[in-house]
This record gives structure tokens, C-alpha cells and sequence, in this order.
DNA sequence: ATGAAAGCGCTAACAG
DNA sequence: CTGTTAGCGCTTTCAT
């Protein structure tokens, strides 16, 4: 009874008279095997309760089906999304998602290096920080890396993409449309790649037009960072009739912080958009008009580019851009 | 220049003039080895660009460092920081986190099992649903199960549970203490464990009291479950100064309900208490007085148990309560 | 279709 | 302290 040797192919090969190859062989989807024996196995293999040893198998084959998902701040909706699909598309594929959170860039290097001695089949950052020296050494190892949202890196490496210019045109629509036309537009000092796109592409295209934009720093990309800029940013804000915040987090902060620090009416005083279609702008305190980012789809595509890039590791890099829907709600 | 090969012990060996056992000493933690010949042999290493390989690594030692963190609902903020705080202790003591999804039960099942083929080290269970009998083929295979919030399995296994009743009793008092004396609570249909346990703990406390309690159904565990169930029981709401919402994110349903759909004053007309709570509990709009899961502490907890068990196979199984905050806001 | 043999890259006795 | 030896559990030619 006390059986606690996990029972291997050879004892299954014992039980079933036959060779270990055979076992091999049965649970090798394309191997040629006689349908007799392949029942005499698993019949055997049911018995033992035997299972394919994977860490013993990806020795043979130089490689895991593991598949690292790094990410940072994953306790905020938009990213929990991410992850969320990007978990589910990775195993819906075959594969097997690590989970690497880490908002010190510092924990990560090593962390990520002692990663690769797993023999990964691919990388997938959603970190705001992704350390240089670690996607280089993905490089190295022919290990694929898939950027989502993140700064292009030199070597390569295939990107999944908010479309920066669509997320601003959709944006300033959206805005333009509620009527406003002197526009602001909150600047989170940790500007990561696409934040920066999309805030930058608004204030030109405001710009573009001859319409005023004032570019409000925040501390950051949080609720707090987005309700604190109302009150420091109260005299500038009082000439604007159109906010766009960077993410709906700062979004909601903004909108708390208009209507219950400052006062204010929205969208009586003023049209408001956020971005990412986080579940809170849908709810009925916020009523957040947004731009949906689709994570689905997005982690749709990581999987995909990680999976050409894994059988075709000379292509060259692909960038890809996601869907991006308008979502009009109260605040507009 | 195209070394696509890995390096392997081998190689680093050759070049620094040694066995591979001496490469081998050199990267294992306790073991005896002259400074000198590590120094060789770390130079040679790093000229190469050697890893030590895990999948080898683990073969041989029948066990790798790979923990199973099994979760539903990770887009759900308690759920995402639970997540979260996880992945990080487990990284913390050397582990690393597979992390898997699932929201339909069926899924699952042939995944996990297909997990056990890694040789986990350990599982972690917050998911809703864990299939019993992937449980049972954890113990079989004697990897350590640690289930959170979770009924307990008739096989036994680490529990991390916060304590129903001294939930029951926190919320209960919040609530008597803002001056309620007719109370009504959520009760989700999808019901897990805790939840269960603190609707009906804090029921039987007003019981207790001989005051009333009326027990609302609402479907899910979810912010339009929360909402929706306000005007489906606006007429037993009517008659109550006091409700308990099962978890945060029905408490904020339930909030914009009351305010918004019911015209209700909260805490004018009735005081409200969540639970966990999730970051949107603080936002302005919300306010919402709730109870504290600390969640890193909850991760600490399943670790070190873990790590127990894996010592120790054979102890008893272990319960630990995680610490319980009142959170009072404005909404008692 | 099947079995024998030869490893994948590493570690762990065991001598020296 | 170091090298030799013998595997971990599996897959994969290569004959048969």
C-alpha cells in the first residue's frame, strides 16, 4: 500500500510484457505501435497509476513546455486580466505558464536568469520593467520573448501593441464628440511605453488642431496618483472641458477626486475618458467612458508569435496591434 | 557565433580543466569544494554562459521546485492579490509558481493531472471548485496540497481558513456598533466555504441576540450580483438598517444599488459592511467599511505549510487562521 | 511493429 | 578535495 516510488516505464513495461519503448511509443502521439499493444499498455499504466515522467521527457528534448509570464503590479484589474487570459491561452496551447510577478526591478534578474535553467519554451513580459540584460540572454538562448505593451528592445523580439495613434484618435473623438474642446490630459510620471504613445498622441492631435492641452504630471499610474492630481492640478483643470486619463485607474481617481475634492460636475463641467475598460469604469458609481483593450485577443496573439517564433526562431520580428474598441459610458 | 547548444557541465569542465563532478560541486549549495577550483571553474562558467539545468537537476533529485498555484477568478481583486502575494512567497523561498487558471471545473481536471508530470513540489488551492479527485491524486503521489478558504478534504491536507465565526462576530459588531438592529445579509448561491461560514455565523449571531436577520439570495459572488439583488429585495430591505455583504465586491453592487437604483442612504438609512477588503473599497466613491484579509500573510502561511509537509509527509494536517482587521469606513 | 542500446545533463556515492 | 562510476526516467535510432 504504501506505495511511494511513482511507478516508472519500466514497470509498466514489466506489468505489460513488453519493452520500455513500446511504453515510450504508447504515450508518443504520432508513434507507430499495434492497437493491442497500446491497450495491453495502458490497461497496465491505469492499473500502476503510472504517469509520463515531463521533467525526464523535456531532458530528451531540450525543452519544456514551460512558458514564463512575467508581470508586474498584478494586484490591478487590467493586468490581473492580462494574466488571466494569457494563462488560459498558454494552456489552452499546450503549455505551462510560470508566473513571475515582480515590481522591484531589482528581485528580477536573478529570479528570471535562475528561470531559464528550466529550459524554457518562451517568455512573455507585461512588466513595466524588463530588464534589458534578461531579454538579451532570452536572445541568446533562443528562448522566444513575446513584449506586450512594452518598449521595442534592440535585438528584436516579437510585440503585441496598442496602436498608439488609433488609442489617441479614439480618445480625442470621444472627448471631442461630448463637446469639450480645451483639453487636459494626465501624465503619470512612470510613463510606460504606451502610456506615453497614447498621452502624447492626444496632446498632438489636440495640437494638431489648434486646440489648447495642458499635460497634468501624476505620481504614478494609480487610483490615489489620479484623485491627487485633481487638487494640485485644480487651477489648470478649471479652464478644461475635456480629461483624458492615462488608464482607467487614474480615471476613477480622477473622477473621485473631481466631484468630491473639487466639486465638480462630469460631464456637466466636464467630459472624462480613461483607457483600458477596466470592470470598475462599468460600474454604476463611475460610469467610466473608455477604450476597451482586448486581453483576450491580445494573449491570443502572444501565444501565437511565441509559437511561429519557436518554429521559426530566424523570422524576423513581428509587431502586432490589438484591437481597441470605444466604450461610451456617463462621463462623455 | 551561432552556438544555439546550451553548454552543459561537460563543456565547462573541459575548459576549466576539471570533472564534471567539480562543476557540479561548484553549483551546488553545501558542498565541499576548494576556492581556487570554484574560481576556475566559475570563470570557465561564465565564458560559456553555463546553466546548470534544472530539468537534469530534478530528474535526478525526483522533484523539481515547481508549485502549483490553482485559482479561479484571478481578474477578481481579492482573488488577483491573493495571486499575487503567492507567487511572491513562493518565489521568495525558491519556488516556482505554475500558475493555473480555471473558471470551469471540467477544465481542470486533465490539467492538473497532466501538472503532476512535473514532479511538483506542491499545490496551492484557492480555487472554488477543487476536483476532489485531483486532490486524492496529490496525496497518492504524496505532493502537499495547501488549500485556502477551502472545505476541507476528507483526506486531509493543509488548510489555510480564516475563522468564520470570529469573521461573523467582526462584522456583526461593526454593524451593531453603527446602530443597526434589523439585519439582512447576502447570501450567494454559488456559497464556497467561508462564505458560507460567515453568512451563517453572522446570521445565528443576530439569532443569537434574538434579532432579525433576513438571509438574501443574489446569484454569484459578483459586483452585478450585488447590485441586482438590491431591487429584487427592496421590499425586505425596506424593513432592515443593517446588511452584510458576503465579499466586497457584491458590498459595492449592493452600495450602488441601495444609493443609486433604491435612492437609499448609506449609512443614513442602513449601514453596510463587505469583506476582504479589495483595493475599490477605499475608493471615494465607495468608502466602504469592511473586513481586512491579509493576504500576505495568508501566502506566508501556505508556504510554510507546505514546506512543513514536505518535510515532514507523514504529520497530521495543520489548520492556520490568517489575522482579521475590521476596516471601518464610511458606510457604518 | 517491436526491442536493444545509447544517451539527454546532471548528481551522489565511493574511492583515492 | 577531487575524479570515477553509476544511474535518474525517458526517448530515439537502429536492427530485427
Amino acid at each position: 500500500m504504501a506505495e511511494h516510488r511513482r511507478p516508472t516505464s519500466h514497470d509498466v513495461a514489466r506489468l505489460a510484457g513488453v519493452s520500455r519503448s513500446a511504453v515510450s511509443r504508447c504515450f508518443t502521439p504520432g508513434a507507430s505501435i499495434a492497437d493491442d499493444t497500446k491497450a495491453k499498455i495502458l490497461a497496465a499504466a491505469g492499473q500502476l497509476g503510472y504517469r509520463t515522467n515531463a521533467l525526464a521527457r523535456n531532458l530528451k528534448s531540450r525543452q519544456s513546455q514551460l512558458v514564463a509570464i512575467l508581470a508586474s503590479r498584478l494586484d490591478t484589474p487590467f493586468r490581473a486580466r492580462q494574466v488571466k487570459h494569457l494563462a488560459r491561452a498558454l494552456i489552452d496551447d499546450g503549455f505551462r505558464p510560470l508566473l513571475l510577478t515582480a515590481d522591484q526591478p531589482e528581485d528580477l534578474g536573478p529570479l528570471l536568469s535562475s528561470m531559464l535553467d528550466y529550459n524554457l519554451a518562451g517568455m512573455i513580459v507585461t512588466s513595466d520593467t524588463p530588464p534589458a540584460a534578461v531579454i538579451d540572454e532570452c536572445q541568446r538562448l533562443r528562448v522566444p520573448v513575446v513584449l506586450i505593451n512594452r518598449n521595442p528592445h534592440p535585438d528584436g523580439g516579437d510585440r503585441i501593441q496598442l496602436d498608439t495613434g488609433a488609442a489617441a484618435a479614439i480618445v480625442f473623438d470621444m472627448l471631442y464628440a461630448a463637446g469639450a474642446r480645451r483639453f487636459a490630459v494626465l501624465s503619470p510620471d512612470d510613463r510606460t511605453y504606451t502610456v506615453k504613445g497614447r498621452v502624447d498622441g492626444f496632446r498632438d492631435l489636440a495640437f494638431g488642431r489648434n486646440l489648447p492641452c495642458a499635460v497634468l504630471p501624476c505620481d504614478g499610474q494609480s487610483y490615489a496618483a489620479g484623485r491627487s492630481a485633481m487638487t494640485r492640478h485644480a487651477a489648470a483643470l478649471g479652464q478644461c472641458d475635456g480629461l483624458f486619463a492615462a488608464n482607467d485607474l487614474l480615471a476613477c481617481g480622477a473622477l473621485d477626486g473631481l466631484r468630491q475634492d473639487l466639486g465638480r460636475s462630469v460631464p456637466g463641467d466636464m467630459a472624462l475618458v480613461g483607457f483600458d475598460d477596466i470592470e470598475q469604469a462599468g460600474w454604476a458609481a463611475y460610469d467610466l467612458s473608455t477604450v476597451r483593450q482586448d486581453a483576450r485577443t491580445q494573449a491570443t496573439m502572444a501565444v501565437e508569435l511565441m509559437r511561429n517564433r519557436l518554429q521559426n526562431p530566424d523570422a524576423p520580428a513581428l509587431l502586432k496591434h490589438p484591437p481597441l474598441d470605444p466604450v461610451p459610458r456617463g462621463t462623455t
